[in-house]
DNA sequence: ACATGTGAACTGCTTCACAGCG
DNA sequence: CGCTGTGAAGCAGTTCACATGT
């Protein structure tokens, strides 16, 4: 969320910002925002607030994204073709390097740059030509056998979309999409509101 | 979370279940789920577990879905277009009643039973004929404004997939799902992993 | 014997408040 | 003087452990 504040600030041509401005932006309070940048270094002047570009660069570092990372898309149902034509990931350091599919439908569309693989392509791709990331796109059913298989390939880093719970080993980080929840929480929320 | 493992030991016809078979199911602790549960009431029977259909109808009726919630779609892009044409929600509760855009070559457009609509129709529709959730697809720039409209309108509940800080009053709720950053968020896991 | 419900202990995060530095 | 960085205090969420009920 910092990165995005601070990427609007550059833009701004703003130089410099303080915690207090950081928090009322992001919506959090000044104290908040010092221990947060305070956990990885000093990167503030007393009487003076943030470098923008430098405490940007300091967390875009933070986050690891001096580099760039390689993304497969699995599914390319009506959630994979809107990640895979969304321009913004480029931008922000993740490129889309592959897009698989069960369905003899689907196999062989051209998207742009990619055509849709075979998903049985997948596992050799994995370790002839491995992606950093994988996202799966698919339904309930196949997904935790899909979990199982791009693991066991060597994958480490996960966004899923599927609406069920996912189980995979400690050293793999999964994170989940779900709208369906999200829908719950403000379900919850108009409820409870008086 | 929990409303997903049941639903899925109700489709087994599993008619009882332990705090720690939830527990493994979704990865937490078997102490982690009864205090979550019994914040809202005591739903167990001691030496026997939950039953599987008493608690799922406890806890939807905890998040409110013994009603349906009507939901507006405010964008026809690539996101406004999958969430649109997308089956789940229905099934869980949410009905989506209409889908707006600003852009001439979106509007008239007919998306299975919805017509997409000029979203200058928003502003009547939202007071004539409310929805009770707002969905934001849209790019960044506008986004504010829209929210600041959509309040206005007297929505106190807003599913937003723009990539930017949105601020409303304190009595209506923002979700914002952002696939960026979960993204930076693997980016971080990846690079600190060793 | 089994599994819940819950005070008590613990852990980690947030807020406070101020010393310290530009 | 202004604003950061940070111990200390406060608060919230998690885990422990056991009394209680079936």
């Amino acid at each position: 969320m910092y990165l995005r504040l601070l990427e609007r600030c550059e833009a701004n041509g703003q130089l410099t910002i303080s915690s207090d401005d950081l928090a009322k932006q992001g919506g959090t309070t000044s104290a908040q925002v010092r221990k947060d940048l305070s956990f990885f270094g000093s990167f503030g002047k007393r009487g003076l607030g943030y470098s923008v570009p430098e405490l940007a660069a300091e967390v875009r570092e933070i986050l690891g994204l001096r580099r760039r990372w390689r993304v497969s898309i699995v599914g390319a149902g009506k959630i994979g073709a809107a990640l895979a034509q969304y321009r913004g990931f480029g931008q922000r350091g993740f490129d889309i390097v592959a897009v698989y599919d069960s369905s003899p439908e689907k196999i062989g569309l051209q998207w742009g740059e990619l055509t849709v693989r075979d998903v049985n392509a997948l596992d050799g791709d994995l370790t002839a030509d491995a992606p950093d990331i994988v996202v799966l796109a698919i339904p309930s059913e196949n997904a935790q056998a899909l979990v199982d298989r791009v693991v066991a390939a060597g994958i480490h880093a996960i966004l899923s979309f599927v609406p069920a719970q996912l189980h995979a080993p400690a050293d793999v980080s999964i994170k989940t999409v779900n709208m369906a929840m999200e829908l719950e929480g403000l379900s919850y929320w108009l409820s409870n509101r008086d």
